[in-house]
DNA sequence: ACACTGACCTGCGAGC
DNA sequence: TGCTCGCAGGTCAGTG
């Protein structure tokens, strides 16, 4: 599922493909995916360009002239650019015409996915709450020290939280945990100073390497292929049965309602 | 204040 | 074969 590597794909992918593209106009097929009144929505994206890409946590963020529209693909969210005529199915819910004549299609089978236009200047350093982005200085070992004071939660359920830090979802959190030997399971009342550091470094090694993976793929898009980034296919241990570092059977759990793979060898 | 649960959605695979 | 059921996951509202 997108997650920050993911997110920050798409938007490289989209600013490499659409930046500085015109909106004609745009149908809202499905109007729940808008918040707000999508006909507004519509109406204000007309005449619209889009000149500046951003990503805050997994928001997908276009600076235009007049508005910013934000975009957010929960589960299965995806961008498509295609030829007006190209065929669709019934997942696609928002078609932005482009005055170039291609056609920004947004798909999504879940319908869980959400955009929205607002100020074009506003701020998101605190929006929704949102914590530090996981490369900013201000997510490190003091602050995580800082946040988990008089918590009793999971260690899982922590680094999900999107105030704890922006841009994590299930399987990075997994993996996270794993690179730092710890269960997802572990209280983070229970964990040591070397272990804040660790998941600092951790998490930034491994949502780079995500990243930079990802990255390659912008250089191989085709104009039909759905935009949503690169998908971890060497985890460590989410979805793994065997453990890659020793052997062992990979254990899951329910934690916080997500399920959680582990190793119970290599994480204590 | 914190922690946990269910709703939102659809597709898919397991089990009967 | 054909049905039902449970699961997947990000976020938020609601509950204890």
């Amino acid at each position: 599922m997108p997650e920050l590597p993911e997110v920050e794909t798409v938007l490289r992918t989209l600013e490499h493909m659409i930046k500085g593209a015109e909106i004609v106009s745009v149908k809202v097929i499905y109007p729940k995916i808008i918040e707000g009144d999508p006909e507004e929505f519509a109406e204000n994206l007309k005449g619209e360009h889009f000149n500046v890409f951003e990503r805050r946590g997994k928001y997908l963020i276009f600076r235009m002239d007049h508005f910013t529209l934000v975009s957010h693909l929960r589960m299965e969210g995806k961008y498509y650019v295609q030829q007006p005529e190209e065929p669709r199915d019934r997942h696609m819910h928002v078609l932005f015409d482009l005055a170039d004549g291609r056609q920004l299609r947004y798909r999504d089978t879940r319908k869980f996915g959400r955009m929205f236009l607002t100020d074009l200047n506003y701020d998101f350093a605190d929006f929704h709450e949102l914590g530090p982005e996981p490369f900013d200085e201000a997510f490190c070992a003091s602050y995580i020290h800082r946040f988990r004071k008089g918590k009793t939660q999971p260690l899982k359920s922590m680094l999900l939280d999107q105030s704890f830090v922006a841009g994590i979802g299930n399987i990075y959190a997994d993996e996270i945990l794993s690179a730092c030997g710890l269960r997802p399971g572990r209280s983070c009342k229970r964990i040591t100073k070397k272990d804040e550091e660790n998941i600092v470094t951790e998490t930034r090694r491994i949502l780079s390497e995500a990243i930079a993976a990802g990255g390659t793929t912008i250089r191989t898009y085709t104009s039909s292929l759905g935009v949503s980034g690169l998908f971890q296919n060497d985890c460590c241990v989410h979805e793994q049965k065997i453990c890659r570092r020793c052997g062992s059977e990979i254990h899951m759990k329910r934690i916080g309602g997500r399920s959680s793979y582990y190793c119970p060898v290599c994480q204590k």
